[in-house]
DNA sequence: ACGGATCTGCGCACTCATGCACAGTTGTCG
DNA sequence: CGACAACTGTGCATGAGTGCGCAGATCCGT
């Protein structure tokens, strides 16, 4: 750009992407551009604020003072781009184009991928991203269009919740695990073997459930995702917590109570998003899914 | 741009400023870049949005429903960055830089340009644009970093006002002009010339003070400028209403009451550029030329 | 202590967005 | 009715901004 007047909002755009991620190259990745590009518009907007926003400390940049006091703004901004990016797209009235749906993994390979088949063929032009894993993507920071989420009802006031059925959780070991360790009843854990999480999973509803049901117990085993549990269990190294249908699906013995516990499952969707055509229908063919599928859901 | 994710931040610029100008050369003039470019720009985050902004009427660029809808979110987005660039500004703790000072012309021409040139020598960095004319410049938009105004007590939250001292107007006529037309009351303008305004001058308090106190007189020309009201008196064309300073510098005799009425003046800045050192040195100067001139104030 | 991974920053080659000139259109004023 | 001014949009030449490769620095884990 030449002469241009006012500051470029393009770089308070990389301003607040490098405060977040810390490092020149990472925000690069983010954004779609170089690092050195990204140190190159920092740099720009450092000499045009005439302020130093970033202190170079070898392991990536960290903000300054001056920075610190910029940064709450300027992340305000990129909210604001998001919310006004968000309300456009409200505006394109086919269905058609790119939508996002979160879900954990195992919602994902053994339900959805399947299940929303149909929509392919309903809305040829329809794009259906479905991201799984991380855990909590974020709705209002736009990281997925829909979500469905297990566990308490979400809150955030300016999405739209709707609960789309409940999960069975239950205890399930293979025919040949049991015969060698004959269950003898819900609170006898001594010389059992058990299939633990680690990492977040370990933290989740059903890591604390494992912890504070299950003692007595060798853990054999720990894995971060039910899928890998399930198979585990599938393959005979002991007893794993399930959703109740990945369980019965591998034709796997459920021992104590049924369910053990349930959890609730809500499909999410931000309240400008709920009424744009394509988003809508992917959020009707959810229900329809579940509705289909009521009794067998998973986590 | 090769392959950049999510949207230009600086195309939502381009459109707060197309919607707000009507224009695509008044937009890229305001920017400064071409016109073209804006039309590009603009095309460009259409395309991007999936959304037609604005309707091309063959004279200029009108909001489409869907632009409409979007229009104040940018707003919203606009004014963040001058708010954000304006907060910045004050971690430049050096005297140096620009300064905008804004003031009615009469003011700039007759009193600041000659008593603010102190500041020259005490602080060489320092750039001052003296900005006059335009009547209500907006400080919250940075138009302006400083405004001397006067009327009524500007309330704005954000503001930092204090008055600076009181302006005297009163009528005044030439030697010339009185004698052969020889003042005889206050009340008595039958017969007398009077020099009137027009433009906005005309809504200006000293336009309405006429309209309300001088009846009878024949208006003989008007002008738009309070500097070329007085040039005209000097010239023997009639009466006028003056700054008395304006009047007595050119050698008029003042009729009537002695003042007419009063205005006090105010010099307002944001309270985010009050304490921003160079900000602060214009503000002490203008507060020191005006003591030392006190008494002799003018619009 | 050492190799590997990750980061910043510089130089160079290239490409794409920009400015400019021009044509076509519309609106305005005398 | 004609001259003029202002605006949009196209084609083309140009240069500013970009990506890439590489060097140097730093950190981490073995």
């Amino acid at each position: 750009m030449h002469d241009v007047k006012g500051l470029a909002w393009d770089d308070l755009r990389y301003f607040a992407v490098v405060a977040r991620t810390g490092t020149l190259t990472a925000a690069g990745r983010e954004i779609g551009v170089a690092g050195t590009t990204v140190g190159r518009r920092i740099a720009a907007l450092e000499k045009r604020l005439r302020a130093r926003l970033f202190d170079r400390t070898g392991d990536g940049f960290a903000l300054t003072a001056a920075g610190g006091s910029l940064i709450e703004q300027a992340r305000a901004l990129e909210q604001g781009v998001i919310d006004l990016e968000r309300r456009a797209s409200g505006h394109d009235a086919r269905i058609a184009g790119t939508v996002r749906l979160a879900a954990s993994d195992t919602f994902a390979i053994e339900f959805l991928a399947r299940e929303l088949a149909p929509l392919r063929h309903a809305h040829p032009d329809l794009e259906l991203e479905l991201v799984s894993g991380q855990s909590s993507l974020n709705l209002m920071k736009r990281e997925a269009d829909l979500a469905l989420r297990t566990g308490a009802k979400p809150t955030q006031p300016s999405l739209v919740v709707k609960r789309v059925g409940g999960v069975a959780l239950g205890l399930f070991a293979s025919a040949a695990y049991l015969k060698k360790h004959p269950f003898r009843g819900y609170e006898m854990w001594k010389g059992q073997d058990l299939i633990g999480f680690d990492g977040e999973m370990q933290q989740s509803s059903a890591g604390k459930w494992l912890d504070d049901n299950i003692r007595g117990a060798r853990v054999v085993m720990r894995v971060n995702h039910l899928i890998v549990a399930g198979e585990a269990a599938a393959g005979g190294w002991g007893i794993a917590l399930l959703p109740s249908w990945v369980g019965r699906r591998r034709g796997l013995h459920q021992i104590g109570p049924d369910p053990a516990y349930t959890n609730d499952v809500w499909l999410v969707v931000h309240e400008d998003l709920a009424r744009v055509p394509r988003v809508r229908a992917v959020f009707d063919a959810v229900i329809a899914a579940t509705r289909r599928g009521l009794g067998t859901l998973l986590i």
